[in-house]
DNA sequence: CGACTCATTGACGTAGCTCAAGGTATGTGG
DNA sequence: CCACATACCTTGAGCTACGTCAATGAGTCG
């Protein structure tokens, strides 16, 4: 039974050779570019070979909604033929520097038309984007703050706890849709649980059994 | 330039007589009865001949969200092979009496691999789905409950005001995340402004501009 | 060392929730 | 056709979770 995630990586590493045969621009972005321009329909997909890209929209209120974040062996965005509205207002941004296969839209097609493998990729690809934004739309949306955390962390651990968790509060608040202040506050009281112990750009997941016990059955 | 939906209908019709010809189960489902039990994961897809389905899901407090509505002429759910753990959250109900066609998933894998036109409106399928989803979480959720509202009001009239939107203001307030009693806080004030006039279970667009003006920029 | 960015905590305001009470269409059985 | 039941709709009062603003501390980097 899948969960959702955040962090897309590796579920088109099966086409990794075949994408390098076919027709494609190589390219690179740097540590903060944009992989399409801001305010434009997006026009290519990109199979990631290397780096980290994040996709958000910022709201005209100024607050910014982290969406997912793409990472190598994957490909983003998904494909499609139509313009969305919704579409301009999304922005992604290379956190790290990247390398990347650029294909255009009739480029993926042709892929999409004749690899039958691939074209139910797609597909699977699509179930789990919508599997992330319902959890949101369906659930989280109902949950108080400090459930709305404690199901983010558990997710974002992702049954490796040791590892710990390197974004800094900013980003998680804004994936949460929750103002920085709430989620410190919300950190504040796992930490005095002696769930977490935070640190500066990182999180330590101490007491993984305490954590679940605060998450909705949605998330576990 | 599309804007997002919350009514699903017709988006298949190119392949009705495909689909007959194809194996699969001819069904109805009396108004009331689910698509599939609550709880289980979905084994089936239905091609709707005629009807009216609604999407939701209940959250342990009680509240419900409403996601979509699907009619004659469209696929639901989505095509896909793997089992999410929030699916188990969604119900589907016939709020008509339904005609459908319902399929396997081997029996619909059969087809996607063989039918490139129904592959390629499987996937636009999904990005109109996952726009419907984007919509609410990097925009609506940061608005004000009475740009909310008439952001849905002028999505749900689609440019045909006149006709009047035929929904309880439950089911409004369902789709919106909202409480009864926001919702109809909202209508009141533009009923005072003379956009709307309600009556029990309809809605009527008195003034489509100044309602237009209430909305949000990403909604028209 | 100074200048960042990141994290924490307190004070205060408010949008939207719940609870509660009442009003108004629609349908049903006598 | 009336009496009654059952939605559906409206409005008020009070509460609270979370947002904003502001001040301060604590790592990190050139």
């Amino acid at each position: 039974m899948l969960t959702p995630r955040y962090l897309f990586a590796g579920d088109f590493q099966a086409f990794h050779d075949y994408f390098c045969e076919q027709p494609h621009l190589r390219k690179r972005f740097a540590k903060g570019s944009c992989l399409w321009r801001p305010g434009q329909p997006c026009e290519a997909i990109h199979y990631i070979l290397s780096g980290m890209a994040m996709n958000y929209a910022d709201h005209e209120s100024g607050r910014r909604k982290i969406i997912s974040f793409h990472g190598a062996g994957t490909v983003f965005p998904g494909y499609h033929q139509t313009d969305y509205r919704i579409e301009l207002s999304l922005v992604t941004t290379a956190l790290t520097d990247m390398e990347v296969l650029e294909f255009t839209i009739p480029q993926f097609r042709a892929m999409f038309e004749s690899n039958t493998a691939l074209s139910e990729q797609v597909v699977s690809w699509y179930a789990m984007y919508v599997n992330r934004l319902l959890f949101e739309t369906v659930h989280q949306e109902y949950n108080s703050s400090l459930v709305r955390i404690s199901n983010l962390l558990y997710l974002l651990a992702a049954g490796q706890p040791e590892k710990g968790i390197e974004m800094t509060q900013e980003e998680l608040s804004d994936l949460l849709g929750l103002s920085r202040v709430q989620l410190t506050r919300g950190l504040s009281a796992l930490r005095q649980r002696g769930i977490v112990t935070t640190a500066r750009g990182r999180l330590r997941i101490k007491d993984p059994a305490a954590l679940a016990q605060l998450c909705s059955s949605e998330t576990i």
